[in-house]
DNA sequence: CTTTCCAATCTTGTATGCAAGACTTGTTGC
DNA sequence: GCAACAAGTCTTGCATACAAGATTGGAAAG
């Protein structure tokens, strides 16, 4: 736990200390976040991180299970589908209604592909998860409409976490190539084709979720005891524990 | 203040309370609510009402002044543009991603347009305000998507707030009829053509404001004192009251 | 050995208390 | 008469205290 919330300064903020926390993937669904927990290790009283949670809870990021505690949300099959067609809706809408491209954001979006491809040459998957979720935030700031890039924060926050569920392996090189395309249509003014490559990129993300899987609660116990992942455990024995 | 937040049981909590007077335009921009103000009048203590303050100010409904209190928004002429922006991409890809209206779905339009229609007969001013941000929500509502449902919901919070500031008067008739085009074209399942309707109508709608006025803050006690609306009373002295 | 029940513990839900900043208003000095 | 100032009042910010539900662990009964 101490190392998936970093000392961040209190400056800052609880809030996007967790969000920031889930955007790099630091933080898993369905961790929880005791209210005293995280008031010690911010080193205020529980009620600024009561209200931290009410904010997160706003956003769809957190859930209360009453007197149980605060939970960063596991979202369902159903949630997933709709925060997918969620973010077509938007970010195939905002690409549509783009005119032009500064040379400004024609850098901007260079420079992120660049790190991208870094990040990918470098095997960093914390970094990649964290990028992959920003290019479309880049885009959205290119709009310059704050009100749609706060919604596609939230959203990226919360396909990051339905990821880290339904996601068995990440294909960080499709998803690379798709934005390349994306920001390729765009330079070429052609926003009516960037609009409709993002739909497509999100589909083909959205294909490659296994949205039978249902989300495991014993996924961080499983991993520190080193047992292998998902069902094998369950269904057969333990040998030298045969029973009839 | 009591008109405004009617003694709504506390059931359907604090937050929908204030959300839902100002959908129907019982509360105007800039409106203070006070904690312990709003506290007395739920029977609840300060910390409910802190808590419920949080989520809203998330929404973008209600902003702290520090040490001063809590306000309803009253957005700059620059943020009205942006919500109505962010309405424009969601809603216009909204449509552009439906591909049926179900039975149920036309019925619910039809019910919405007559009961718009009614309003204007009426002359109820206040349900009309509703019900012309709600037709919206209810496009939102037949794609089944909840999460932009909510989204939208704020959205539309927020235009009315900006209408309350930048609106001089309310074209009631011209809006109907937008609503009436955008269900038309659904029926004849055209999406493509609702959606360009759709950024039209909004177009309309934004451009019968007036985004060089300033918010007045001394609106509801000019209104309380009778005095003409706006500058008039600034400009020229009370009769009596000559000084060279 | 298994099941049931109860007490201890831990968690959030809510209220309250105190501190500190902002505004108001009356007062003082000019 | 007017400006500067200062005390008082009102507000939120934050911490803490206590109540109540949920969970867990163990003891007791079968």
């Amino acid at each position: 736990m101490q190392d998936l919330l970093p000392q961040q300064n209190d400056q800052t903020g609880i809030d996007e200390a967790i969000v920031s926390a889930i955007l790099s993937a630091r933080i898993r669904p369905g961790t929880r976040l005791g209210e005293s927990e995280v008031a010690s290790l911010f080193g205020v009283s529980r009620t600024r991180v009561r209200e931290a949670m009410m904010r997160l809870e706003q956003r769809g990021i957190v859930k209360v299970s009453p007197r149980r505690g605060w939970f960063v949300v596991e979202p369902s099959a159903e949630e997933a589908m709709m925060v997918y067609a969620a973010r077509r809706v938007i970010e195939a809408g905002l690409l549509r209604s783009m005119e032009a491209l500064t040379e400004g954001g024609r850098d901007t979006l260079h420079a992120h592909l660049a790190e991208e491809k870094l990040a990918i040459a470098a095997g960093d998957r914390q970094r990649l998860t964290c990028l992959m979720g920003d290019f479309h935030i880049r885009i959205a700031e290119l709009s310059g409409n704050t009100i749609l890039v706060e919604i596609l924060r939230d959203l990226t926050a919360r396909t990051i976490l339905i990821s880290l569920i339904y996601q068995s392996d990440f294909h960080a090189m499709q998803s690379h190539l798709g934005h390349c395309r994306i920001a390729a249509a765009m330079e070429e003014g052609d926003f009516l084709k960037a609009a409709e490559l993002s739909v497509e990129h999100l589909d083909e993300v959205e294909t490659g979720l296994d949205l039978t899987r249902r989300p495991d609660p014993l996924a961080d116990l499983r991993h520190s005891l080193s047992l292998p992942p998902q069902n094998a455990a369950a269904s057969s024995n333990a040998p030298g524990n045969a029973k009839p």
